[in-house]
DNA sequence: GAAGTGTACTTGTCTAGACAAGACTATGCA
DNA sequence: TGCATAGTCTTGTCTAGACAAGTACACTTC
């Protein structure tokens, strides 16, 4: 086997030279993504099979089968079995967006994190919320309403309906020192959510609860999380527009 | 080599069985990712290793591999060379937010899409925005003041930078016709972008564009785009909050 | 006791070859 | 002309083995 780039440690073994050298299915890569970036492949247009990279990089199919693997997990191109890899149309471009426990986001920034509860008690499921936490109407459920604080500012109102068969003993948390969704992480792992993120106006309780006027707009998330078809939680997590932002970055 | 289900193709090569028969790697995932939603795991306890994988399995381990690749790259899992894989601590949830073109998300919904663009001119850069442009303050910059509508109900108020030399006939597009997003995908395919969602009020201008009141809640969205280092635009969009959300799902 | 050494185990990556299955094309036959 | 068939090219997946490099721990030496 003859590596084409002698840069590379299979070529070069007896070098003392402490280069990085990139593996070569990051250079594999590494070319595929830049011609997409520079335009050498039209969204849509074929790119090179990979018996064709093979010859060229002189590398196995598997190393190269690996980059086109990544390269499709990201998006970037479209494979198709017996056809062959096509430049993907961009025209929707996903990011990952990250949704941190508050309490630790807080901390990050170097701030102290404390939560007040208003309210942690059983009640009866509201028709409006019963189907979406899979219960009947006026079944058991629990419910929390906190406030979070960062350094004394408010930060976040949590209003959060929570399905008593997933976390029996959810209300004997103290939420004072753990927040409901790193609770519900630890007793539920693993989980789907829905979000939706929109913009606007607290209700009376959230504004007097956050401390701020009725009419200052609040990010507001509500959020429905499913372990494995079980409804766990229902969340509305209601921000204070002026001291709140979501943050994130697209990296192809 | 024994395959230690029988289902697997190799296994059972003569069987004129039409059984789907999920890939072995895939069953290797799946196995991992059951154990961790039902806890069998803690967060930052000692997962399988890959041999231990192999012997189970009765697979290679390019397999395993595989599978435990895949689950790192999902988050899942975290894994140190010299030391092994661990459930990771998923206090932070990354989902996919996906930013689609405008146009292409209203005619999803099958309704029209139409723009009026206000400003489409050349000026000098702000002293503000100049370097998030890469650009010296005066330098010529491309800014374009478009409402987007949908079935004519103004649905975003874009505003936004263009820097000249990534784009340079930027200003030549019919943007009643094609979306600048959709524009500066076709001239600059690959890029990266910071973005911050926040809720806030409108400017005047924007309010009076949208025919919004001057108090009504909108989502903002501030996005900087940047492809290899070179700054192509910014942006912001804004949004009624009763008539725009961003919805997303999270799914491990 | 402190410092270095060797070993076992782990993940990271690559190879050369193999079979399967899907898509297309050219060919031969009715 | 129309249709079935064989052949070629593509991606999808797996194997058995290899070397590299990082971590941890027991052991030896000073």
């Amino acid at each position: 086997m003859v590596f084409r780039d002698a840069s590379t440690p299979a070529a070069a073994p007896g070098t003392g030279a402490s280069a990085p050298a990139t593996a070569p299915y990051a250079q594999v890569k590494q070319f595929l993504k830049q011609g997409l970036s520079v335009g050498r492949w039209e969204p849509g247009a074929r790119m090179p099979s990979e018996s064709e990279l093979v010859a060229r990089f002189g590398v196995s199919r598997m190393t190269v089968t690996r980059a086109l693997r990544e390269l499709q997990n990201e998006g970037l191109v479209t494979r198709v079995q017996g056809l062959g890899t096509y430049a993907a149309h961009l025209a929707q471009v996903s990011s990952t967006l990250t949704i941190r426990d508050l309490h630790e986001e807080i901390t990050a920034r170097g701030h102290r994190h404390h939560a007040k509860v208003h309210l942690a008690r059983q009640e009866r499921a509201p028709a409006a919320l019963a189907p979406q936490l899979g219960l009947a109407p006026g079944a058991p459920v629990f419910h929390t309403l906190i406030v979070h604080f960062e350094d004394r500012v408010a930060l976040q109102c949590e209003d959060r309906y929570v399905n008593p068969a997933c976390a029996p003993n959810y209300l004997k948390a103290d939420f004072t020192r753990i927040t409901p969704t790193h609770y519900l992480l630890e007793v539920a792992p693993l989980w789907e959510a829905q979000y939706s993120i929109q913009a606007g106006a607290p209700s009376n309780r959230e504004a007097r609860l956050l401390g701020i006027r009725i009419d200052e707009p609040c990010l507001i998330i509500v959020r429905r999380t499913v372990n494995r078809d079980i409804p766990i939680t229902l969340a509305r997590l209601v921000h204070p527009g002026s001291r709140y932002r979501v943050e994130g970055q697209f990296k192809p």
